[in-house]
DNA sequence: TCCAACGCCTTCCATGCGTG
DNA sequence: CACGCATGGAAGGCGTTGGA
């Protein structure tokens, strides 16, 4: 069971995509030459888009000169030093200062990424930090929406430019096992499972478990299961030929309560949302 | 860690509807 | 009529929670 593997379970994608994002600030910047500083210990992440000039940064013992079109990422909670390049000019660059937890970890704990990226897309990078500029402090209820779909936004470029980006878990002994037992979830779909039965993989009594769990995933052991099984039903209906009945049985539900529950996820009975996906796919191209 | 109480989950069964 | 599916009620079991 590698690192990639542990990275493409839906578990992972799920639960890191549960991010929590708080700004603290944004701006563009061109650096005084006086710009620096050494050894410290950061509450929060930084990203920095260099735009021009020269500079380092060095977190840990990774030390970078960095260019311009670069992307740089500070973590929270690493030593970290910057500064100016003598003789140099100085960095212009757009930055912000933000904290991203999952549950009562910071994202960046539990991913490890390159210190920074080339960017590809310039234009679109720039459009995102302009805006979370400029919705930082703007008054209105979408204002915030739009800095956290920008942030995002910054921070999927950044990770879909990382050649290697690795899911740590081992500062969290509860992640390390729920991801275990989630695996094994993942892994047995079709088989009913009991409470007893999964905390015995991790050797937990079962309402310790539960607990353990809900904080981990933010569900309960049950909903997350059926949760799990609706959405490879919703896919079953959508990709593949099979019957009610046997995707009923495929993802482990009796059939009766598979209908009822799938309304329940969907808004619709499983082949009103078979016919629904068909007719969304191809309506619009037909005639 | 254990226990007890509560409420939700699940199963079973009956019924109805549309289709071949 | 048989079959596949949807819906709903009833009941019991088990998951979940909070307190000690």
């Amino acid at each position: 069971m590698n690192v990639h593997n542990r990275f493409n379970s839906v578990y992972w994608q799920q639960h890191l995509a549960n991010v929590q994002l708080d700004l603290s600030i944004a701006a563009y910047t061109k650096v005084p030459e006086d710009w620096h500083d050494t050894n410290y210990i950061p509450e929060f992440n930084k990203l920095y888009y260099i735009v021009e000039g020269e500079g380092f940064v060095q977190v840990g013992e990774e030390r970078h000169v960095s260019q311009p079109g670069q992307l740089i990422l500070l973590p929270a909670g690493t030593l970290q030093s910057y500064g100016t390049i003598p003789d140099a000019p100085t960095f212009g660059k757009y930055w912000c200062h933000f904290s991203a937890k999952v549950g009562n970890q910071h994202l960046f704990d539990l991913l490890r990424t390159p210190l920074f990226v080339n960017v590809d897309e310039d234009d679109e990078l720039r459009k995102q930090f302009d805006r979370l500029i400029r919705f930082q402090y703007a008054e209105g209820l979408s204002a915030a929406f739009r800095v956290r779909s920008a942030l995002l936004e910054i921070i999927s470029m950044f990770l879909d430019q990382s050649p290697r980006i690795q899911v740590n878990t081992s500062k969290s002994p509860s992640f390390e096992k729920m991801s275990r037992v989630i695996r094994h979830i993942e892994d047995h779909l079709s088989s009913t499972f009991s409470i007893e039965e999964l905390a015995r993989i991790v050797h937990l009594q079962p309402n310790y478990f539960i607990q353990t769990f809900k904080q981990v995933t933010g569900q309960s052991p049950i909903q997350y299961i059926n949760r799990l099984r609706l959405e490879k039903a919703a896919q079953l209906l959508n990709f593949t030929n099979l019957g009610i009945t046997e995707i009923a049985e495929t993802v482990g539900i009796e059939l009766s309560y598979f209908s009822r529950m799938f309304k329940e996820y969907t808004g619709y009975s499983p082949s009103a949302y078979r016919e629904y996906m068909l007719n969304s796919q191809t309506g619009p191209m037909q005639k």
